[in-house]
DNA sequence: AACCGGATTGGCAGCGCTGCCAAAAGTCGC
DNA sequence: GCGACTTTTGGCAGCGCTGCCAATCCGGTT
């Protein structure tokens, strides 16, 4: 790889071809492993290569590329301080990286106008496919997401329609089942504490369907409290001193996620209250560290790699699906 | 935004051009805001482009601009696992955001022959700029980043020495300066617990300057425990067990980072070992979680968003730099 | 020796856009 | 109302690559 390129030009298939004594089209055969060359083609081309320290311009190959479409994949996602996104992101990128699929991604912020936004920033690398989260989305997200002529997958979300192919999970589901097994233990007075569900949508559909299995059995929220912000230990650990100084006869409490629950735990351990005796704590998401803690908590645990790791496998697909991978109720011992 | 184009050709600016009336090249000039068009001509073609849903397509418009970089930023991290790079990311991609610079990332794995042929997958792209994490590369990969012609920044890591731009904090310094916290706070045997360090390069280093400020104060560690596998608080957690079982009496703890430490934490509260009296507890990086802890965990904060913005900025910027963002020693109340 | 079918090859248009240039349309002062 | 400007505009080459087509090569047949 020597550089006796004049500097600021970068080597082209056109140099290759000239270096190696071939024709261009051989050439692109060559890289691409597409068509017919003989071996000593092949050889020549790969030596040129080598020498020159080419490097194919993806650019120039999607656009020529017939269906001009990359191999390129558009992710957005609301957020990356919460675990669940990078571990979505890590089931997705091993996944399309094995196919050679670059991914581009765009954070939203829980807003559907950026959301909306980074759609069209992303359509305009013309990628193979779009990756979105949830299945709320500006009408004008979802009119380009289908003029744009990609495969659009909806992840983490199946509790609706989707525009393509959906992967998740139903947080209706989830919030159901938690508020059964803390029925099934013998809690009544449950509270929720929360961040705020106007930005979270799947927040607020897990505690629909928390409520919803409440109403089953006769019984309400007795409290709830939501925190204005991001989700986190420090969150879930104040949300939880508001919440028993307003309700001081609380038996359980959901939260939204386990970060919160976590920070609830050791607003508990601070304060001296036996967990579950005297309060008993039920998460979601099922992390790692959820596990480890001296009592593990009872939470649910979602498919977040596995999720991704599907939704890149949809890419190939074609027509709507709909793949619930559902979840798993971790007992743990906190309720 | 009517769809009477025939599907499965998306609209050009050719079209965007013909529909309103104008020659395609006031269209570019209208939708770049570059150059001069009459008001009339802006209005025309926002129309049209409004009226047809027009996309702009960057590859086409990359490949044709001069310099034919396109707006495109490629990152390679080496983990999503670990809370640092997520939090790295957020800092970049809200700074880049900002500016039109689209994210192309790719996970190595802390292998550095997945990060080289990231590296080059992601300069097929021509992009303006290439993020890397750490100074420790293939010769390839150095030799690539070279020939792209891109602004190379390497981040997290200032001990040594940097292709291009530099941004983060010294690795080693850090770890000198969480002995001497240790060290002046009277503790003496002092094991270190880690994930393992052929693979992070940068753990390594903090134990390095770890060990050089020991020796200084005349003293080496006093046990070392060395977990294959990721970091995590279960993996902290068996790691403190097994430390503990070897020497029993240990009074500090130095970890590779929070996630263990708080491990470690989990297992002392599970044995009824009191923190610090009885054994201290020093982590790093400075998670929220950790000061959620009803005894605040004594750890370093990196400046992790702070050395994603640092690096999203320098990529406007030209020749050697390097930046370092120091860190800050949170006392806590685990050592 | 002429012929045939398949493998291999090179030339070239064109993907959608931008940069350059020259032409056209305004603008102003006198 | 006319020249000397400035502003606005459209045409077109060309970015680096791929797809298509026709040309060439090769080995075996007749």
């Amino acid at each position: 790889m020597d550089a006796f390129q004049p500097p600021g030009r970068l080597v082209t298939l056109t140099d290759v071809a000239r270096a190696a004594g071939v024709g261009e089209s051989t050439v692109s055969r060559v890289l691409r492993n597409h068509g017919s060359y003989s071996k000593r083609a092949g050889e020549r081309v790969a030596e040129a290569v080598a020498r020159l320290g080419y490097v194919p311009n993806r650019l120039a190959g999607s656009l020529a590329g017939q269906g001009a479409s990359a191999q390129l994949a558009g992710i957005v996602i609301p957020s990356l301080a919460n675990v669940v996104f990078p571990d979505l992101l890590r089931g997705l990128t091993t996944a399309l990286d094995a196919e050679g699929v670059q991914c581009v991604i765009g954070v939203s912020d829980y807003d559907p106008d950026r959301e909306e936004a980074l759609v069209a920033a992303l359509l305009s690398w013309r990628p193979a496919a779009l990756l979105l989260t949830g299945l709320e989305h500006n009408p004008g997200t979802i009119a380009l997401a289908r003029a744009g002529g990609v495969r659009v997958v909806e992840m983490i979300d199946t509790d609706g329609a989707g525009i393509d192919a959906v992967v998740g999970f139903s947080n209706r589901a989830v919030g159901a089942a938690s508020a059964r097994h803390l029925l099934a233990r013998g809690y009544r007075r449950i509270a929720y504490l929360g961040h705020d569900l106007q930005v979270d949508l799947r927040a607020a559909k897990r505690l629909a369907g928390f409520e919803s299995a409440l109403a089953e059995a006769g019984l309400a929220l007795h409290g709830r409290e939501i925190r204005s912000g991001p989700s986190s230990p420090a969150s879930g650990r104040a949300g939880l001193e508001a919440l028993l100084a307003r309700h001081p006869d609380l038996d359980a409490v959901y939260f939204s996620n386990d970060d919160m629950a976590l920070g609830g735990y050791f607003a508990c351990l601070s304060a001296g209250l036996a967990v579950p005796g005297r309060l008993a704590l039920f998460g979601f998401n099922g992390l790692d560290i959820a596990a480890a803690m001296p009592q593990p908590l009872s939470t649910v645990r979602t498919p977040r790699l596995e999720i991704g790791r599907q939704a890149a496998a949809c890419l190939s697909g074609e027509g709507p699906t709909t793949i619930d991978l559902g979840f798993e109720l971790i007992e743990g011992a906190t309720a």
